[in-house]
DNA sequence: ACCATGACGGTGT
DNA sequence: GACACCGCCATGG
């Protein structure tokens, strides 16, 4: 991974993610001019930084992505709380209300 | 260069 | 809601 590539652009992108905020693969993907969501899931999953709050981004519907590296869908879980995040009893967040669309910074 | 593999999303049944 | 496909595309073997 030589020079700028699609995880340099989502890592910078998910880092300004305020907490209590959430978006989407899909959402970061089209920001990026990516066609396809699944390259954002990949590019979190092999690049697990600490610095970077990856547990901010979900699934269009609010669900959780079941193979969340660290810890799983309840780890991610966990950490959403943390950050102030109230899953209903389905597991689904009110993206209504916890939704951030991401802009140029 | 070919092929399988995803932390997805949309559509159809 | 639960499945089943299919398109998407960067990476690694």
């Amino acid at each position: 991974m030589l020079h700028k590539s699609v995880f340099d652009q989502i890592r910078d992108l998910v880092k300004t993610i305020p907490k209590g905020k959430v978006t989407t693969y899909g959402a970061i993907a089209r920001f990026l001019g990516l066609k396809s969501a699944r390259v954002v899931g990949w590019a979190l999953k092999g690049n697990q930084n600490p610095l970077i709050p990856c547990h901010r981004v979900i699934q269009k519907q609010g669900t959780l992505a079941k193979n969340f590296s660290l810890g799983g869908d309840l780890g991610q879980k966990q950490r959403l709380e943390n950050d102030g995040i109230i899953f209903d009893k389905h597991n689904h967040i009110d993206m209504s209300q916890y939704y951030w669309q991401p802009v140029s910074k």
